[in-house]
DNA sequence: AGCAATAGCGTACACGTGTACGCTTAAATT
DNA sequence: AATTTAAGCGTACACGTGTACGCTATTGCT
């Protein structure tokens, strides 16, 4: 019952997925990476590979999933820094950059698989980004009582503009350019948000003097 | 002097770069591309590539200008159409909208070489992204009358959010689908317009104040 | 007219790929 | 204790890849 077996095929497998997610950089894309060289780097022979993962698409989606675990941990981590008091903008984009920072690789994956070459990848990226804009939507509905549509459109616009400058922090190394994005990123979500409370303030008003 | 031998030329390296746009779609990049593929697509033999283009690589950047030159026609036809009035807002969004319905490919090669492996690729891609949000910034600056960081930040974040919702668009086969993130779109970009307007406003009474 | 340049082709090679198959060895089950 | 199960390995194969090399045929230059 203790299942020695069972425990030493879950560890070869994370050295599988680990070996994978560590091949991952700059110049190398989860796609252009080959079952040999995953096995490889694992320390395994080729057709082991086989015995964890049928496919290098398994693997792949595998791996999606722990990026969207790892975006799930940054949701939970701005709400504990949130909660301790200050800007909330400013905090989850500081947030966000310390995870770039130390998960690069994981990012990577989801930017590039997001605009893939296959379907499964970008159906399963696309889900884990929905629901990262999905539980941003509820806090904001929430805490500025917007507008359900409004809100939506502002969250969607906040994420998009948040990821796409994590795409390009992660080309950074200087710090202070690093540091300079973020303010300038801050500032953008300060638009978005300015113009989701004045729509949102419109819509109210409308629907009271309609009555 | 006619030139026959350099125009038969120039005519079967077009061979080729059409062969590699058309082989581009969802499922299939650029990167994923062999010279082997192309130069058949093209109906040449695989060695005669290399008369006009040493590596897969230029090929690519040639693509990459070509979608460059796309993508600055793009604002030419944009500009021309706000000429006959109407929200400057809206028509740029419908203005791209097209674009990306007729030429798929070459966005899509922009969208993925962007965070894509080769790093040569990304720096073209960036160059013309900065290109085209620079004259966004210039004419922001200039018909809003916008402090000149608070227009490049709008600009920036325009150009992001609207790229984002080509990259969705591709996706969608539905037509209805794609007008309704067309709405949500222009909305997005109005947030941001009212947010930057309000900021440059603050900016300059505060500069007066303080003289 | 004669020579040089060159676009395009075919052959050939070494290399990396995914994966089928059978074997070994150790854990699990009986 | 005997048997079944399964993780991991090595070998082997067919296939697609980039590209070096030499050849042909046509254009351009003198």
């Amino acid at each position: 019952m203790s299942g020695v077996r069972a425990q030493q095929k879950e560890k070869t497998r994370r050295l599988l997925v680990d070996a994978a997610l560590n091949q991952l950089s700059a110049a190398r894309s989860f796609s252009s990476l080959s079952l040999r060289e995953v096995a490889k780097e694992a320390g395994l022979a080729p057709t082991s590979f086989y015995r964890h993962f049928s496919d290098m698409d398994e693997l792949g989606l595998t791996l999606v999933d722990e990026a969207g675990l790892t975006l799930r941990q940054l949701m939970r981590q701005a709400r504990q820094r949130i909660a301790k008091g200050g800007s909330v903008i400013q905090i989850s984009v500081e947030t966000f950059m310390e995870l770039i920072e130390s998960n690069g690789n994981v990012f990577r994956l989801l930017l590039r698989e997001r605009s893939g070459t296959s379907a499964a990848f970008r159906a399963a990226v696309i889900r884990e980004i929905r629901y990262f804009t999905m539980e941003l939507c509820d806090y904001l509905q929430q805490a500025n009582d917007l507008d359900s549509e409004v809100a939506y459109m502002q969250a969607n616009a906040a994420v998009t503009i948040v990821f796409s400058a994590g795409s390009d922090a992660l080309d950074m190394e200087d710090k202070t350019e690093r540091v300079q994005l973020s303010k300038q990123t801050i500032q953008q979500l300060r638009f978005i948000a300015r113009g989701a409370a004045e729509l949102s303030d419109r819509r109210k008003a409308g629907r009271k003097t309609r009555k």
